[in-house]
DNA sequence: CCAGACGTTGTT
DNA sequence: GTCTGG
DNA sequence: CCAGACGTTGTT
DNA sequence: GTCTGG
């Protein structure tokens, strides 16, 4: 799945890598290396702003974690960070943002929590990993937005719409499997477009365009606990674990390795 | 008909 | 808002 | 996702 | 143990 991820990409640099055509520059947030869910980050999607005939790409801050429009109240569906690919075309909560509400979040990788029993303890160890493109680019990760309407706030109140979001999540591919069993999914730039358009609402077409990506397409590192607490957030939480650090700690013998 | 849910993951 | 369960 | 809290009353 | 907050 994807419960935590880095974003330190500038949004000048996402704006060129996404052809944005439209991006406010007071919409900016730190780099961080700790998003965790209610957290805000940048979204690219595509609106069609009224009486103009085609969708404007737009770099955006959403809050992860979608609130379906319906919802009474914002905290009732914060749970909801992620969304299955396979159901994600039925599910009250999605399927309307899925048919015209998709975008993507660009990330630099997330981290994933890999469960180690320890014998004779009932709590397992915890090993996060960071994983990212073996390439080192950005990750376009597979996501869906949605508005919601602040009652409590004045009808004219620009803070009485909250935009959140959600990401979509699939089986993990082969070599990722032994650290955790789901994974979201990126899409490539030729998908892009695509997902990205609002004009397209067929679930079967934009369903085609969620596929797992070429084994060795992403990389896992083992990296330090520090991460755990969203306190924590400095690039220090991406360096690699030293086979010392690896092996205190490790029950069992190593780890993984990529 | 109304009331109540609407989500994913991991673990047992 | 819309579907499911009772 | 993990970390951290886990409560009620009365008053503003 | 389980829910809430970030």
């Amino acid at each position: 799945m994807c419960g935590r991820f880095a974003s330190t990409t500038k949004p000048e640099d996402l704006v060129e890598l996404f052809g944005v055509e439209q991006w406010d520059p007071t919409e900016t947030i730190a780099p961080s290396w700790n998003v965790a869910p209610t957290d805000s980050a940048y979204a690219v999607l595509e609106r069609t702003p009224k009486g103009l005939p085609d969708p404007v790409r737009q770099l955006r801050v959403l809050r992860w974690g979608l609130v379906p429009a319906w919802s009474k109240s914002p905290e009732s569906a914060v749970k909801m960070i992620n969304a299955r690919a396979d159901t994600v075309h039925e599910k009250p909560s999605y399927r309307q943002a899925f048919a015209s509400r998709r975008c993507l979040l660009p990330i630099d990788g997330y981290y994933e929590w890999e469960t180690i029993p320890v014998p004779g303890r009932a709590k397992p160890r915890k090993q996060p990993y960071f994983v990212s493109r073996t390439d080192g680019g950005v990750l376009a990760l597979a996501g869906l937005y949605e508005f919601w309407r602040d009652r409590t706030r004045p009808a004219d109140d620009a803070l009485g719409w909250l935009v959140t979001c959600t990401i979509v999540t699939t089986e993990a591919e082969p070599l990722l499997a032994p650290i955790h069993e789901r994974m979201p999914l990126f899409l490539d730039p030729g998908a892009y477009d695509a997902w990205l358009d609002p004009g397209r609402t067929d679930p079967d077409e934009l369903r085609s365009l969620l596929v797992a990506p070429a084994p060795g397409a992403l990389r896992a590192v083992p990296v330090g606990a520090a991460v755990g607490n969203i306190r924590n957030n400095s690039p220090d939480l991406l360096r690699p674990l030293t086979d010392a650090e690896r092996n205190f700690g490790g029950a069992g013998g190593g780890t993984t390795l990529f």
